[in-house]
DNA sequence: TCTTAAATAAGAACTATTCTTAACTGGTAC
DNA sequence: GTACCAGTTAAGAATAGTTCTTATTTAAGA
């Protein structure tokens, strides 16, 4: 617990610092919604940050939420997910690594495959353009809805 | 062009088929929009699509263009594209293959890999479920935006 | 030609997200 | 500590992509 506390310390830390860097203020706001973060190992959308906020902030907005999650993603401390189009999902992993999606719970579970990482693109690439970056999206359906039936 | 008006026949022909063992009617805008989608090379927007096919059926409702393109993707025809989520994109080339997106233009083009395609999953990936595609999102900047600087 | 279930057009409705505006606040200067 | 101000927030209106509702039309089989 003394350990827990002391790394979300360090976190909270090292956010002040990133918020001094950027020019940005750190809010309440802000740091109420880098703390959940630190802790969700899901997906979630806007919405769902949301309520979760409740207990702690009661008023907080989801105009706030969208806003700041927006403004995490630009600073790369989080990523946006656009697995489906009815809704932003929000990762906060910032680990290289890629998604597998249920089709049927719609479930999203990070995937990491470092060989994969390091494989080096088709040649023919550079005709395309510079690539930033790779991410890799499996579907399928997963062993919880599998047993299911 | 003899040729041509024969392989577009053919095609038509496929797609009578395919209403049919779908048990469902060939309608003049399912029709209209199948043909628009023959010669799309690119990867349009129900607006997109609604727009192209203007001269050709002036009412055709935008929401009949969602509808169709829904049930054609339901049919494996063509494919949803979740790119951003600000719309839904659709992929007419059903061929296997991935995606560059430009980080600047937002353009989208198709990238072959039959290599990767016929790479083996990580070991671990049965844990998770059952994996019945991949799809491969590279981002980055295109050539044409990189030269614009 | 008749019948009927399926499909369409039109526009209303819905929903995720962003915008507007007035009030508030973190951080800095005094 | 106090005052100030640019940046931030809350609240709700606005926007935009997509879907729904309903009356009308149509494809396809009898």
């Amino acid at each position: 617990m003394e350990q827990e506390n002391q790394l979300i310390e360090q976190q909270v830390e090292h956010f002040r610092e990133l918020c001094n860097d950027a020019g940005m203020k750190l809010t309440h706001q802000r740091l109420e919604i880098f703390k959940e973060l630190l802790e969700a190992k899901d997906h979630p959308s806007a919405e769902r940050v949301h309520e979760r906020l409740q207990d702690r902030m009661p008023t907080i907005a989801i105009d706030t939420v969208y806003r700041t999650l927006s403004t995490f993603d630009e600073l790369g401390l989080i990523k946006k997910l656009h697995i489906s189009n009815d809704r932003t999902l929000f990762d906060f992993n910032t680990d290289q690594h890629h998604h597998f999606v249920c089709s049927r719970c719609k479930k999203v579970e990070d995937i990491y495959w470092p060989d994969f990482d390091q494989t080096s693109l088709p040649d023919n690439i550079d005709k395309v353009g510079t690539i930033q970056s790779r991410h890799l999206e499996l579907h399928g359906v997963c062993s919880e809805c599998m047993e299911k039936g």
